[in-house]
DNA sequence: CTGAAAGCGCTTACAG
DNA sequence: CTGAAAGCGCTTACAG
């Protein structure tokens, strides 16, 4: 295939590729006549920039990265797409790495930004657990969905996040108020600086208040993946660790835990009350329907990408708090001994 | 954050800036000593290539564009992943572009191997359909991953793919053994150039094939997600047409029509069977667990970069046909009439 | 409003 | 085995 470069149309349109440039940058410095007539050219010659070349030069775009951690998690994934959205109507260009749930979301960061000379990065899902010193040395506009990065009180860092601890308390409060009184917690239990520590922080807190105390036996710890809830919710099973209720810290991990109890013989919602966490689509299509706390995808990645403008025009860090829903759904009921 | 270049880097190694760059595309003809002292320095400003830099030049590298339809389709996305995953193994680089499911993904090849100067694009879940002339057009190294393009008979296009016929024919086979007459289809219906239309085109053979001629009403065109699929079987069953079993050409599209089912009162497989079709893991975990027919994600992934790589070196065009399995599940039972 | 020229950070013949 | 130099395709002050 003949690659058309900005000299061949500069040729053909009969001007100099300073003008091309121009026009392809859509500057308003061009005649209008010039401006349609390289128009014409470069669609007639199907140019197509090179980004390489551009990016090379043009420090100045709003070129920006996302991290994403982890593929397979159905919510960061359909946070990402919404990103990069409400990002494109904006005039930002982004570039994504999908990393491992498990890598370092910083150094990934730190190389995109040097691979591509990023203006910032938006970091979807991270885990600043124990991080603290490694982020701030991290000197480039940062903006966190998901989690509240106030506490590291750094100026080039955003957030936006909804309340997780209050999430967790809220999704706890309405298994105790269905009768539920052993109540099973899935997912990470870290000290609650990050999302999902907080969430079942959240659910303790709860429970403690209804004079409950915390229980480890119904505590097992799982990674966001559907065969991690699924191995672990069975192995609980398997030792005889009896629950009413189980709240998920994700609702991929609900999904998990759901098989799990059903091959037990233990039906949903009738033996076992579940609450998962995000309100991913699939939920509401599951037979029975995810009860979950949902997550408001939109919101998070409008505010990502208006906390990175901000970042980066005005120097401005903010750490937005934004209203999680509560989702209603066919896997919760009343506690059979209530 | 300071950006260090390769200039840096050569200066603090005290060397010229083409040692450097040898060091870092692994050439040999460098001496021991010195590209010791070259990746210690590399490691200790922690440099990191620009790679519009990199790619402005090298034009010989592996670098291979991923054209991805439809984010939300989980078999293309775990695809594209191994794909990704097969392809670092072996020294090629990509860069994948999703796109939507109904953009044209013959205009998204052509863009991103002009913004990219790549080598090949290999194309996932593509639908041909009458676009012969425009992908032949597209003079670039080309695999298409799950739907045979030899039909084609390009030189510069290879493919790797399910007999999608034969396993369409096998699903309806399987739900007729079970003594289903009355069989409902879920997906495009197109002539059957596309990898959706002929496995539903093999399940009309195989009914065919039974002495059951094809029923239009019991077909009913979706697109791929979930909520297309719940609609289109929800008005399906709104208008009274009934059936014993349905064959859906995606897992996805099985979910949403379970959950149709669901509403209506109907119990799978009580009342009606489902199949799927892809094999995605979530099926697996579903509750009953989903009945599919299973792509073979890892080796179809694996002749993707296999064929890219002869299509590039030695310019060799193949269409491999990779087997199909059948996937067990808990969806499927005996007509009740039976 | 337009063009000639410098330069972005690399890679790669070429010469030694 | 190593370095100086040209050049990849763009963008952007600068001058007019």
């Amino acid at each position: 295939m003949k690659i058309v470069t900005i000299r061949d149309v500069a040729k053909a349109a009969g001007v100099s590729i300073s003008t091309v440039s121009r026009v392809l940058n859509e500057r308003q410095d061009v005649d209008p006549n010039t401006r349609a007539r390289v128009e014409a050219t470069v669609r007639k010659l199907n140019y197509i920039r090179n980004q390489s070349a551009s990016n090379l030069k043009q420090q100045s775009k709003s070129c920006v990265g996302v991290i994403l951690s982890g593929r397979r998690n159905a919510f960061l994934t359909d946070l990402a797409e919404e990103v990069m959205e409400a990002g494109h109507g904006s005039g930002f260009t982004f570039i994504m790495d999908i990393i491992d749930e498990k890598a370092n979301q910083l150094l990934a960061a730190r190389k995109l930004y040097m691979e591509y000379r990023l203006q910032g990065v938006i970091i979807l899902g991270a885990n600043l657990e124990g991080r603290e010193e490694e982020v701030k040395k991290l000197e480039l506009p940062q903006v966190y969905a998901t989690i509240d990065a106030g506490f590291l009180g750094s100026s080039h860092i955003s957030s936006v996040s909804i309340d997780h601890h209050a999430a967790g308390f809220e999704a706890a409060s309405r298994l105790l108020q269905l009768g539920h009184r052993r109540i099973a917690l899935l997912g990470y239990f870290s000290r609650g600086q990050d999302s999902t520590g907080a969430r079942l922080h959240g659910a303790v807190a709860a429970m403690r208040e209804a004079g409950i105390p915390y229980d480890e036996s119904l505590f097992t710890e799982v990674n966001f993946t559907m065969p991690s809830a699924y191995m672990n919710v069975k192995r609980m099973l398997a030792e005889g660790r009896r629950f009413t209720a189980l709240f998920a810290a994700s609702d991929i991990m609900a999904i998990g835990a759901i098989r799990a109890l059903h091959e037990q013989g233990l039906r949903v919602p009738d033996d076992v009350s579940v609450i998962g966490f995000d309100g991913i689509e699939l939920g509401s299509f599951l037979a029975p329907s995810l009860t979950s706390v949902r997550q408001p995808t939109s919101l998070i990645a409008q505010e990502s990408v208006r906390l990175m403008r901000e970042l980066i025009e005005t120097n401005q860090s903010r750490h937005v708090q934004v209203p999680y829903d509560w989702l209603p759904g066919e896997t919760t009921a009343l506690a059979k001994e209530a």
